[in-house]
RNA sequence: GGCGCUUUCGUCUAGCGGUUAGGACGCGGCCCUCUCACGGCUGAAACACGAGUUCGAGUCUCGUAAGCGCUACCA
């Protein structure tokens, strides 16, 4: 029987959601929505230690920012609460007695004080079926001495019972079959005594099972430990109804050496997380996508096209695309490289798909930081037309465009050495003089009747029109000339000229 | 050390036995042009290595190497 596609993100509320980990919650959803399928967000808070309080709402927040939306979770609510695990205590406890009871499971008193004391004994130390027999241990002791022990309030954890000598298979719908012995396996912590609280292992199966997912997605750090959780729903007798898995290849960092960690960000000068993040302990402060000017859906889009394409050359594709495109064999099975170079074209490219009146109301608050106020909607929106090709960030705005909002108090040196000679002054008064005449200032009319004025006297045009930039835009860069003559008005580009023709000296 | 995964231009990737090995980012050139961009065209740039299977291998198999991951009472 086809069951409903079911998959889950489950971060662990440590600290900021990392890019790496918006890529898998990306192709969970992306895959559940394929499948008219439900995705979830729980909450993996099963380490105390590691809690970071604000680490909830700042991954609710990014998800809200990106466009991925949960089905079920802590916000949306769902049938198959509680969706924090920590609030899911007598559950494992529960399931970690009937493994107990079945004998897949036992009690094990060894403080990790003595764990660590056995590892610097014996080289390449592992509690499994080889050592177990030598260790303090529900297996070695008698009942009474057991239960004793714990009615005297000693803590112990509970392990899982690994029969070695068994080829686990893991399917994996990206990479295959993947087989290994189960020899090689330890007898994993399920129970903590630290915290009272299950591991990432037991509790992830319980929940998997409890939630009917379908479909397990995840990063390839946790590909070896899936033949451990294929023994866990065997050892539950599950087997039935588990999911498939596919471990995703990581995001390695750009400069070489291992896979994108939270601290690369700033070092490389990108952000690593969707939002900016204030860390509550050290009051570091990491950068953000959003708040570097970044659009979600190019973020969407660039993490997409890392470790998935659709089958052909078409690289800018919406949500809706991707969703219909998706599917796990064009994922790919080694690492990606974060190329932030290639994300700023992403973001160009979205915006250049933005209509030039939102883009000038994302450009309203930089004016206003400047102390430039601009009420005149219309004139702005064309401004940002001018120079919007221009631009990979919302932010570019500013140096491409501030001519219009600022006269130049310097010249680029550059551009003065090379397009201020002699004679420039005489040229730029007559020029003046040819622009007083001009009755329609705007763009078309004016150029033809300087182009015509250029031409008929004989001048280079190239000359003309680049002293002519120099003064109103202070260096040789920037819109058809016209087109910022028009925006500025005839007495502001003639103030601009006179301007220039006092202050731009040659270099010596 | 052990176990596992991976390996096509600098980077992201297409390729699923026969291709001039394609696209994109970045880089160079040309065109457009008053400048800088955009855009268009274009150039340089890759099958890790070695065996084997096959008429034929980037594609299949094995080995080697390299990279990465895991190896906690963290996830």
């Amino acid at each position: 029987m086809e069951r409903k596609v079911r998959v889950r993100f489950a971060p662990s509320p440590t600290g900021p959601l990392h890019i790496g980990g918006v890529r898998t919650a990306l192709f969970n959803y992306l895959f559940a929505r394929r499948h008219g399928g439900d995705i979830i967000l729980r909450i993996e808070d099963t380490d105390s230690n590691r809690f970071v309080p604000g680490a909830e709402d700042y991954i609710n927040e990014a998800f809200a920012w990106l466009g991925i939306k949960f089905d079920e979770g802590v916000r949306e609510g769902g049938n198959y609460g509680p969706y924090r695990q920590s609030e899911r205590r007598d559950i494992y406890r529960q399931y970690v007695k009937q493994l107990l009871d079945n004998g897949k499971a036992y009690i094990a008193f060894d403080t990790p004080e003595e764990l660590e004391a056995k590892r610097a004994e014996i080289a390449n130390f592992q509690y499994d079926a080889k050592t177990r027999g030598m260790m303090r241990n529900s297996l070695t002791m008698s009942a009474d001495e057991v239960k004793q022990r714990i009615d005297n309030g000693e803590k112990y954890v509970v392990r899982f019972l690994i029969e070695p000598n068994h080829d686990v298979t893991v399917n994996d719908l990206v990479r295959g079959k993947v087989v290994i012995n189960s020899s090689i396996l330890d007898d994993k912590v399920l129970y903590k005594s630290a915290d009272d609280l299950p591991t990432y292992h037991l509790a992830n199966i319980v929940d998997d099972h409890l939630m009917e997912v379908t479909h397990v997605i995840r990063g390839e750090e946790w590909l070896p430990s899936a033949p451990l959780h294929v023994l866990l729903y065997e050892a539950f007798g599950w087997a039935d109804t588990m999911p498939e898995f596919v471990h995703l290849p990581l995001l390695l960092k750009p400069d070489g050496k291992g896979k994108l960690s939270k601290r690369d960000g700033d070092r490389l000068g990108f952000p690593v997380f969707p939002l900016e993040w204030h860390d509550p302990k050290s009051g570091d402060v990491a950068s953000g996508y959003r708040e570097s000017g970044y659009l979600p859906q190019a973020v969407i889009n660039f993490l997409a096209l890392l470790g998935w394409n659709p089958g052909n050359d078409q690289e800018i594709l919406s949500m809706d695309e991707l969703i219909s495109l998706f599917s796990f064999e064009h994922c790919s099975k080694s690492g990606a490289k974060f190329d932030f170079e290639k994300g700023k074209w992403f973001n160009h490219k979205y915006l250049q798909e933005m209509s030039d009146e939102a883009l000038a109301q994302l450009y309203l608050p930089i004016l206003e930081e400047k102390g430039i106020k601009c009420d005149d909607m219309a004139k702005l929106s064309r401004i940002v037309s001018l120079v919007k090709g221009r631009i990979n960030f919302v932010k570019d705005l500013w140096e491409q465009s501030k001519f219009f909002f600022e006269a130049p108090t310097t010249y680029a040196e550059k551009d003065v050495r090379k397009r201020w000679k002699d004679g420039m002054p005489e040229l730029m008064e007559a020029l003046i003089g040819v622009l007083e005449g001009i009755e329609d200032f705007t763009s078309v009319p004016s150029e033809e009747i300087v182009l015509n004025w250029i031409t008929t006297n004989g001048y280079h045009m190239g000359n003309v029109m680049n002293a002519f930039r120099l003064t109103v835009v202070g260096e040789c860069k920037g819109p058809h000339m016209f087109d910022i003559t028009e925006i500025l008005g005839k007495e502001e580009t003639i103030r601009r000229i006179r301007t220039g023709i006092a202050n731009i000296k040659l270099p010596e």
